[in-house]
DNA sequence: CGTAGTGATGTTAGCGCTAACATGAATGAT
DNA sequence: ATCATTCATGTTAGCGCTAACATCACTACG
């Protein structure tokens, strides 16, 4: 930075305010120094600029995997309404572990990130205390705390679970089923189900519960041991893969959708629309899940104070061929 | 940090040390600091150590979007790779733009990462020298360079599209079409496709070229498009999702797979195995190449050499029902 | 008992920037 | 002509760490 100070006549200083505020520099400077920088190649170290500003232009994601589309979309917003702002994204997967979690929460404090973005509610012991004590701005996602952080966007997991209930029973479909991950949202969604499919007057569900992944070809276990006990009537999936899965298993059982088998996903994915017969799912907004965090972060980050700190996005039942 | 030391009564440098090589402290000394650390809950700053060391343990990644689940293996891999020698991962994304990418690689640049993994060979002017000039290790992925900034980790797409096209024509097909993106690699896949349907003796190839999103809704309106004019007999698609989306459209319109028309996908995703009829595709190693970009960007940090600049992790085809 | 060697810890001097205040020139109102 | 105000730029002093060298105690050996 000196050698470009040097070479345009200026001070450090001026090069700095060329690169950080070029609005407040006379045009002749800006353009000597823009010249210099040029002519020498020069790229600002933005760890030394992060140090003496105290803000690093960096934001923290922690999502339990990317592998998953459906938390890939929410990073996808995050980044594109971070990057108006030249803020950048530094990524952290737990696969679904509250520890690894922790260990991503504290080596991103390490950093002094300016925001933290987590998926879900649920986090390790302390986690909460040592991201308060950093000051940062933080948006839990993917479900709505009750007491947040800092701040909140998503939907009820619960609701939706209850929501899927209600309408299959409403469609008719008394022996419900349930296939889905252990995580705490699908954990919510099966409760949510529970309970809505009780409060429909319709009792026991069956639920097979997976490990972590949601690969379509996990449904097709999971769906044969469903149908081995009391063969259910409508299978609620908590993920439209999980659900594409149980309906190539179907085809390859010749079992009538919805005909002899409803079946209703998780997600909205794109595949849901396309597939054959057409998946019923319940639609999350993921990509703006991603949006209204970034949002968030960067109004609070240029000072604003946001007096909404949950933001419930919803969700909504698409109706399609499968249920 | 300077709080630490006096309350455990070294200097500050043994603070650092306590963090950094907690091996070369006297155990005492070391549990001195380590309870003075927890008493204080003090936080050390990586900004300032990077600074000071000049390395961030930071290492970039940039990938076209990440909401193709094929890059998120890829990511997926490389972050569990780094993980373990606790580098952490900024994330990019182009969205298939090489200007997007130019500017996040500067962007990166300046922030002193430790690393840099690219997607696909082809990158802005400029690109090439700025990255070398940083002289950091750089691994380009997904496609394997005839001249590498400086390593490689992948296949080749050219071969994987001639491999493809050899495949369906030693099937007996002979009307061949294609379907797929218009991004660099999937030219390549379907340069090769023509070229290996041109040695095995068959002609023009039809292709239906879409924008760079691989949905599989997008497939429908493809697929019509080939079937109205002269109707091919097999379809290569440069994506699974893409493929999934023809099998869909083909059930709709009671098109026999493989009898009517053949259907071939690429990328052996999971959904691959799992849907009716199954799907032949090209498996490629996507997890592979981020654990081996990881490998080769850990060794380079390392201090090794690195003879094996490029790696080729090759391809094979996976023969299932649809073709 | 002297000397070299080893291991543990400390001292000094930055890493490359920017915040905060300081300076000085130009402008305009009185 | 005087003084306050604004604008453009400069000076100083760190930001919070670590590299490199320095120091000191202790061990081992002939």
């Amino acid at each position: 930075m000196e050698d470009v100070a040097r070479l345009a006549g200026v001070s450090t200083i001026t090069v700095s305010r060329a690169l950080n505020t070029p609005g407040k520099l006379a045009p002749k400077t800006l353009k000597a120094v823009r010249t210099a920088i040029a002519r020498l190649r020069y790229v600002p170290d933005l760890t030394a600029g992060s140090l003496a500003s105290r803000r690093s232009r960096i934001v923290a994601v922690v999502v339990p995997t990317i592998a998953n589309s459906i938390f890939s979309d929410t990073i996808d917003g995050l980044a594109r309404t971070l990057a108006s702002q030249r803020y950048q994204l530094l990524l952290g997967q737990t696969h679904y572990d509250l520890e690894e979690e922790a260990l991503l929460v504290d080596a991103f404090l390490g950093r002094r990130v300016d925001g933290l973005v987590l998926t879900g509610v649920r986090h390790a012991p302390g986690v909460r205390s040592r991201v308060s004590r950093a000051g940062i701005p933080v948006v839990e996602t993917w479900d709505i705390a009750r007491r947040p952080i800092d701040m909140g966007v998503g939907f009820s997991n619960r609701a939706a679970g209850r929501a899927a209930a209600k309408y299959l029973v409403a469609k008719g479909y008394r022996r419900l089923a349930y296939i889905g991950g252990g995580d705490d949202r699908s954990a919510a969604r099966l409760a949510g189900f529970r309970a809505g499919a009780r409060e429909a007057g319709v009792g026991k569900i069956a639920a097979a519960l997976l490990p972590m992944l949601s690969l379509p070809g996990e449904a097709s276990t999971a769906l044969s041991q469903l149908l081995s006990s009391d063969a259910p009537r409508a299978v609620f999936c908590s993920n439209d893969m999980l659900a594409a899965g149980v309906l190539f298993e179907c085809a390859r059982r010749r079992i009538a959708v919805p005909g002899r088998l409803a079946v209703m996903g998780f997600a909205d994915l794109p595949i849901a629309a396309s597939i054959e017969p057409s998946l019923t799912s319940v639609q999350v907004r993921a990509i703006a899940m991603g949006q209204a965090a970034g949002e968030l972060l960067l109004r609070r980050l240029a000072g604003d104070k946001v007096s909404e700190r949950v933001v419930d996005l919803g969700f909504s039942i698409v109706e399609r061929a499968s249920a």
